[in-house]
RNA sequence: GUGGGUGUAGCUCAAUUGGUUAGAGCACUGGGUUGUGGCCCCAGAGGUCGUCGGUUCGAGCCCGAUCACUCACCCCA
């Protein structure tokens, strides 16, 4: 035997026992999207590197060492797209949608990669959820955004949840910020951990995402970032706060939630579940009102979230039963002839819109039975050559295991009636 | 990128201190009914024991390397 080939680490199939979640999970979000107004936009997986490099940060850690980057035949360097909101940015500019309407929302449905170590709830080719709101920049969307994100958890089947949100503030505001905490760090640097303070320099904002107990405990005592942020973006957040609280929707808010994309500003937020170990995210996103000008486009406003697939299959596998289909209709032959006369049945029935199956082998009765029964069909039709002599056919209900002979013409109409009186 | 755990049939797992031909359950195929499913009974098929190398008279078992899976760190969805 020749050696066989394997998936590449971290890029599984979706086999079709699984796909079901899958699809359920497409179109929860498909038809919530599409009710607050959001649409479907697709992009290329491959961009030019230079996109990413410019819209994510190039020293975050999805662009310093987790990108799918390559060389192409052109000499053009190409990656893979780690996440989808620089894409579509980059698609908004270039066709030019701004000048459309004053508000434009947009959603994707797709692959990502990033090259980390997978493990559970990571993995290098991954598919995301994601939606972007253009040229709004009030506290109202930013609401709704996180109302529908919990709405959309709830409509996919998922419980036991939590909304986080957080503001980071606006470049300037946060710049200030960013040198006080630098200072504390600074002062207590003996207390903290190697990669908090390889942190203090990178990107002090994430030490409040570590999880040493030494270093939280330190973190309980710093400067905070809501006593430093300007006026506009302390209402800014008090007023999302207020709308989610007039909406309904729960929130707890988490100074922790930082996000690791440096085009977040404002508003951000995560949903987080227990259940996942410790990749706990299943959806997060924010505000990030610089990124179409970075991108070349204009000072248009955007807020956005990703959410991820894998987990939240993850997610529904532990809560519910396994979603599975089967055929209506199950077609039964014993000889040639006849087989090849349930053979044309099957694709009149397909024709007219019914699910049916047949066994293709020519095996003996008892097999075909035997696979019809697996299949989940709840009708068999038996027709032999003794039936086909007589124009008729046997019709057996697997359920009740009552079976009648019908005659062969209008057996769909047959079915059809006999089904309804169910 | 760092650390831990695990690799035996399609799946879940066995295999005495290293000892002849590596087993079971589920799933699969056929039979038990000249043409009838789920339960039961019988039979069959399915493995270079992840891969390569080493130790040994002898390796599924011990050692090394490598690959993969997995969990955690990191990071994020």
């Amino acid at each position: 035997m020749m050696e066989a080939v394997q998936a590449i680490r971290g890029m599984n199939d979706i086999l079709p026992e699984q796909v079901g979640w899958w699809q359920g999970i497409e179109s929860a979000a498909r038809e919530v999207l599409e009710n607050f107004g959001y649409r479907e936009i697709r992009t290329p997986v491959a961009e030019k590197l230079e996109l990413f490099s410019r819209g994510i940060g190039q020293s975050t850690d999805i662009v310093e060492k987790e990108m799918y980057a390559f060389e192409d035949r052109n000499g053009d360097w190409l990656a893979l797209r780690p996440e989808a909101t620089a894409s579509i940015v980059r698609s908004y500019v270039q066709h030019g949608l701004h000048a459309e309407s004053g508000c434009r929302k947009l959603y994707q449905i797709g692959p990502m990669f990033r090259h980390e170590r997978p493990q559970k709830g990571r993995y290098r080719q991954f598919h995301q959820i994601d939606a972007e709101v253009f040229g709004l920049d009030g506290p109202m969307i930013d609401a709704e955004m996180m109302h529908m994100l919990s709405l959309l958890v709830e409509r996919m089947g998922i419980s036991g949840v939590g909304l986080h949100i957080n503001t980071l503030g606006c470049p300037t505001c946060r710049q200030g910020y960013r040198e006080v905490l630098k200072s504390f760090l600074a002062e207590r640097a003996e207390g903290f951990c190697e990669d908090c303070l390889r942190r203090r320099d990178t990107n002090p904002l994430r030490v409040f995402d570590c999880k040493v107990k030494s270093c939280a405990e330190l973190l309980e005592s710093a400067p905070q970032l809501i006593d430093y942020i300007c006026d506009d973006c302390r209402a800014h957040f008090g007023a999302v706060r207020q709308f989610l609280d007039k909406l309904g929707t729960r929130y707890a808010v988490n100074p922790r939630i930082v996000r690791g994309l440096d085009y977040y500003m404002r508003t951000t937020f995560e949903v987080i579940t227990d259940r996942l170990g410790s990749q706990n995210a299943i959806g997060g996103g924010g505000r990030y009102d610089g990124l179409v000008r970075d991108l070349g486009g204009p000072a248009v406003p955007a807020v956005g979230f990703a959410m991820g697939m894998e987990r939240l299959v993850l997610l529904l596998e532990q809560e519910k039963e396994k979603p599975s289909r089967y055929p209506r209709c199950f077609i039964a032959s014993l000889g040639e002839q006849a087989r090849v006369s349930g053979f044309l049945l099957s694709q009149q029935f397909r024709a007219r819109g019914l699910e049916t199956e047949m066994d293709y082998n020519g095996r003996s009765l008892k097999s075909q039975m035997r696979r019809a029964d697996k299949s989940g069909a709840r009708y068999v039709l038996i027709l032999g050559e003794e039936e086909l002599a007589r124009r008729e056919i046997q019709l057996r209900d697997m359920v009740t295991k009552t079976q009648r002979i019908v005659p062969l013409e209008n057996i769909f109409e047959t079915l059809l009636a006999v089904d309804s009186e169910k």
